[in-house]
DNA sequence: TGAGCGTACGCCCCG
DNA sequence: CGTACGCTCA
């Protein structure tokens, strides 16, 4: 016991041992607050002799709670088994709902949607409705629905405009989740908070099993996980909090960082730790990082420091092409991997999933052994939605997305007009999908009614396979009987198609090891949930490899190198930036990347980038700039060197000249429109157009920020004053 | 009514 | 460059 508490400060040690009662960690980066979670758990266990069944850990990330079980196991030694309940928001309600299904009228089998099924639903929906997408962007309305769930908005309300138009669609999706037993990520938090509140017993029953409550990355939770806390917590007191503001980036989902002062007003009598040492990075990182927060306006001050030294400068490296970026990111990691590295050293950042495939092709090619973390996109492929949306529909016959996809994949000559009549004749009879299809010969006529019904007498021979054949034999025979194989035949990606499902299929296979005690349907039910609800960590099998990962997922981890790439306006921060507050947003994830680096930090990004097809001239990103130049080194190309532009450029080793040298004679390069900014000469007073906001008036002009009074519903914006939305009128 | 083909359009993060 | 949608033809 004594060893648990032996590796912290006094803080760190304040933190774990307080377990009665609220306490609030505020923890900045670096600060060891993985380690005072678990060693508090590990505590909780071992000391106070709590069962491990009694704590409820609330993780942001899958990849988090996995770590920090691994933690808890071996700070516990043998003794004791690590917690069952360590996981996260969605995780936990997925549990508990599956549990009390019965409790809000859902089937114990009902299915998640993931973000593309929602999207597709939303789309089926604007259809029913007639509107036009043009006018009315689906991934907008989503977004839009998904606010309203999550920071629980009243649709009576909703009365002006295109409002009334989300809150009609709102409705017609939400009706569709729950007649089809769907639910989307939100309805999970939000389904859990209806249990409880119908079903007192039920919540009753969490309340006395939760002893202590423990909840990371509280900056980022919700309204709707606030809640959910408040409810589960009950009575209970015992609840641990551990948050930084500076590291708050997921207002795009909700995230309330007010929600640490609502846990101040509610729990009047918490007990404060500030965690302020960083264990992590040199003062030079360190520097760096909080030169670059403090041009946020809104926070509180705060500054780290560690005991580290100085440590080495942050290179920034421009090359010309995007492909120097990567040759010279890969060269880095080589040349110090050959003096003594480890792979697992390096971690390569960047602020959106595409940016890793151009790594992973130099990577390859270079014998670099890599693992991505959180790229969904193996799921995402259309062969695997096809296989899964097969599994679904097996067992779940009531989903029209599943449906749909599953139709048409191959296709049977069943086509958007009959099912449009197969499902409203469902929602007129209230039949279940494959009732409705039995019964629909009237309402779709002779010929699809054949089609339908071959299709479903399919899907119910598979069904009953399923508690019969292995998994293995169970998907070769779905995707051979349904023809999906055959169908494949005239595809130019038919090898690569192949290649995944039978992944897929040995995924499957190897999880039916691991659920021995359960019926059949259970283990597809997890399976397919696991899919939805986890993202893939392609490569995982590389036991010595570079870590490539977005800034979102790298939260919670650290290197002792770290690269953050394609830094470029427009790219990061992204050019959907407009407001202060999306600029805030964006450096307090430069913030979270920077502070990733144990020793040393590199930023990279390239003169002119090809996207669209187009080749475009870049600008740095702003964040570079905000650095004190004393502690950057410029290599590579670069607008910064003391000698401007090409006269000091030489061809880095590994790139093509000829190449380079084409592409900056020919005359290929077209200006970018410097993204989204323009100069914007505005004053007090000026009438101004914005793209999204209509017309408006300048109220004021405070350095980059300008604030504009929109007509209702918009109202009064800070925005950036040369964001290239707004014009002078 | 469904499927195939051509055109238009888009730079996201997570569970 | 890649995909998703709309139009046209069978």
């Amino acid at each position: 016991m004594i060893d648990l508490l032996k590796n912290l400060n006094e803080k760190q040690r304040e933190a774990v041992q307080k377990t009665e009662g609220p306490v609030l960690a505020i923890a900045g980066a670096g600060s060891g607050k993985t380690s005072v979670l678990t060693s508090r758990i590990a505590y909780l266990i071992t000391e106070k002799k709590v069962d491990p069944d009694r704590i409820l850990a609330i993780t942001f990330t899958n990849k988090a709670a996995k770590e920090m079980k691994e933690r808890i196991a071996a700070n516990t030694s043998m003794y004791f088994q690590a917690p069952s309940w360590v996981s996260t928001f969605h995780a936990m309600c997925v549990k508990i709902l599956r549990q009390h299904h019965y409790g809000i009228d859902y089937r114990r089998n009902f299915q998640i949607l993931d973000d593309d099924d929602t999207l597709q639903l939303v789309k089926a929906k604007i259809k029913e409705l007639n509107l036009d997408a043009k006018m009315y962007i689906p991934r907008e309305i989503k977004g839009m629905i998904q606010k309203i769930k999550t920071k629980r908005l009243d649709i009576k309300t909703m009365d002006s405009g295109i409002q009334v138009v989300v809150a009609t669609v709102y409705k017609k999706y939400q009706e569709t989740l729950r007649d089809n037993h769907l639910m989307d990520f939100d309805d999970l938090l939000i389904l859990t908070i209806e249990l409880f509140k119908k079903n007192e017993d039920i919540r009753k029953l969490y309340e006395e099993q939760f002893q202590y409550v423990l909840i990371d990355e509280f900056q980022d939770t919700n309204d709707i996980q606030y809640e959910l806390v408040k409810l589960i917590l009950g009575k209970n007191k015992n609840i641990f909090i551990v948050g930084d503001e500076d590291q708050s980036i997921y207002k795009f989902r909700g995230a309330n960082i007010g929600n640490i002062s609502k846990f101040k007003k509610d729990y009047p009598d918490f007990h404060i730790v500030l965690l302020e040492q960083n264990y992590r990075s040199t003062n030079t990182i360190l520097k760096a990082a909080n030169k670059i927060i403090t041009k946020n306006k809104v926070r509180i001050p705060k500054n780290l420091f560690s005991e580290k030294g100085l440590g080495e400068k942050i290179t920034v490296f421009k090359g010309t092409t995007s492909r120097d970026e990567v040759e010279y990111v890969a060269m880095q990691i080589n040349t110090k991997v050959r003096s003594g590295y480890k792979y697992n050293d390096f971690a390569v950042l960047y602020r959106a999933n595409n940016a890793s495939r151009q790594f992973e092709d130099i990577f390859l090619q270079k014998h670099i052994p890599y693992r991505i973390y959180g790229n969904t996109s193996f799921f995402k492929r259309g062969e695997i939605k096809d296989l899964t949306s097969y599994l679904r529909l097996i067992m779940e016959s009531d989903d029209e997305v599943t449906f749909t996809r599953v139709v048409s994949a191959p296709k049977r000559g069943v086509g958007t007009v009959t099912l449009k009549k197969l499902f409203d004749f469902k929602q007129e009879q209230s039949y279940s999908m494959f009732d409705a299809v039995r019964n629909c010969e009237k309402a779709v006529g002779k010929g699809a009614f054949l089609k339908l019904n071959n299709f479903v007498d399919l899907i119910v021979k598979f069904r009953s396979m399923l508690e019969t054949l292995s998994f293995n034999d169970f998907i070769d025979r779905i995707l051979i009987d349904s023809g999906y194989i055959d169908s494949l035949k005239d595809d130019d990606k038919k090898e690569v198609r192949i290649e995944n499902l039978m992944e897929f299929k040995t995924m499957l296979a190897e999880n039916e090891k691991i659920y021995v005690d359960y019926s059949r349907e259970d283990v597809l039910m997890f399976l397919l949930e696991e899919v939805t609800l986890k993202s893939e960590e392609k490569n995982s099998d590389v036991e010595d490899g570079v870590t490539m990962l977005t800034l979102h997922a790298a939260k919670g981890l650290e290197f002792r190198e770290v690269f953050i790439v394609n830094m470029e306006m427009g790219i990061f921060p992204t050019s959907r930036v407009q407001t202060q507050d999306d600029l805030e947003e964006e450096r307090r994830l430069m913030y979270v990347g920077v502070t990733r680096a144990k020793e040393k930090l590199y930023l990279t990004n390239a003169n002119v980038r090809q996207t669209f097809g187009d080749i475009h001239q870049t600008v740095d990103s702003l964040f570079i700039k905000e650095i004190d130049p004393d502690l950057i080194e410029i290599k590579g190309y670069s607008q910064y060197s003391t000698q401007p532009h090409s006269t000091s450029y030489k061809p880095i080793a590994g790139t093509d000249p000829v190449r380079n040298e084409r592409l900056q004679q020919a005359n290929i390069i077209k200006k970018r429109n410097l993204d989204h900014y323009q100069e914007n000469d505005l004053n007090k007073g000026d009438k101004v157009s914005h793209t999204t906001f209509g017309d408006g008036v300048v109220i004021s002009v405070v350095n980059e920020n300008c604030m504009i009074a929109f007509k209702t519903p918009h109202g009064i914006k800070t925005l950036l004053k040369n964001h290239k939305a707004i014009t002078k009128l």
